[in-house]
DNA sequence: TTTAATGTCTCTAGCTACTGTAGCTTCAAG
DNA sequence: CTTGAAGCTACAGTAGCTAGAGACATTAAA
């Protein structure tokens, strides 16, 4: 068994985070010490590392929800689990084409300008006017590229 | 004179932001009516354009605090700006990085998986285990790519 | 064995950039 | 004058943590 310290380094989770991820309910509640602290099994080290990894790969924390509960029933058929990551990798393209849009738009306006006084400045000229942009940023959906 | 759904429609922002705008000091208090009702000049349009277009490049609010108060001032240089709207490209460009290791690793998840039950599901291997991945999407500087 | 250092406990608040709600008041049209 | 839309304030909630306070537990050195 593993003290909370120990499981959040063999993972490579911080300990806030994992308290974090019991009180929401992602993590069942750990077993405790007879001084009340967690202990924790091989198997809950697993299961923490599958939610560190599905993060690193920018799952939510709501869709890790569903891929554990579907990994903990190995004999369902696995169709809802490839939505899941397809539907992630929608999400991850969404947003690097948007990026890609972005990067454009702030190259142009960093090579373009010549490094004068702000009043000629082109980054600040194009902020203040999107008809001066080459791209549609606008439209392409927003936000959650976090 | 322009009431604040009347600046909102016009600058393409809502009601609720402009209003959270001025609440942080990102636009100064608005001038109220005899009822007490904020009314805006066609100033305070241009400047809430600007954050607008500055936010759908992915600024923060923080820098486009500073990028506002150094268009008040056109005769001081512009390097600051410059400087800016650099650190933005360069942030942009290591989210560009993150994201697109992290398709290629969704991407192979996805076409590897045959479609059995959960237990040979690809997708739930990979997650379990990093050593499946072919690249090193971990290391890639993390989160803020919101 | 005492003591000091480290680890863990709970609880609370804060971060970004909003969005939504509730319960009011003001305004413009008919 | 009435009605409905738009405005007001204040507070709560979102995602996914992170940090802090103050108290208790465990381990290792002295
Ligand atoms: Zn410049
Ligand atoms: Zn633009
Ligand atoms: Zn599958
Ligand atoms: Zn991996």
């Amino acid at each position: 068994m593993l003290t909370i310290g120990k499981l959040g380094q063999a993972a490579g989770v911080k300990v806030p985070t994992i308290r974090y991820y019991e009180q929401i309910g992602l993590l069942p509640e750990a077993e405790r010490s007879a001084g009340n602290q967690r202990l924790y099994s091989r198997k809950a080290l697993d299961r923490l590392t599958f939610v560190r990894h599905a993060r690193e790969l920018g799952f939510t924390l709501d869709a890790i929800r569903d891929l554990l509960s579907l990994s903990d029933h190995p004999d369902q058929p696995c169709a809802a689990a490839d939505a899941i990551a397809k539907a992630q990798l929608a999400e991850i393209e969404k947003r690097l084409a948007r990026l890609a849009s972005l990067k454009v738009e702030l190259n142009r306006m960093v090579v373009q300008c010549a490094g004068g006084k702000i009043a000629d400045c082109r980054v600040i000229e194009v902020l203040s006017d999107h008809s001066l942009c080459a791209t549609d940023h606008r439209h392409l959906q927003d936000e959650k590229d976090h």
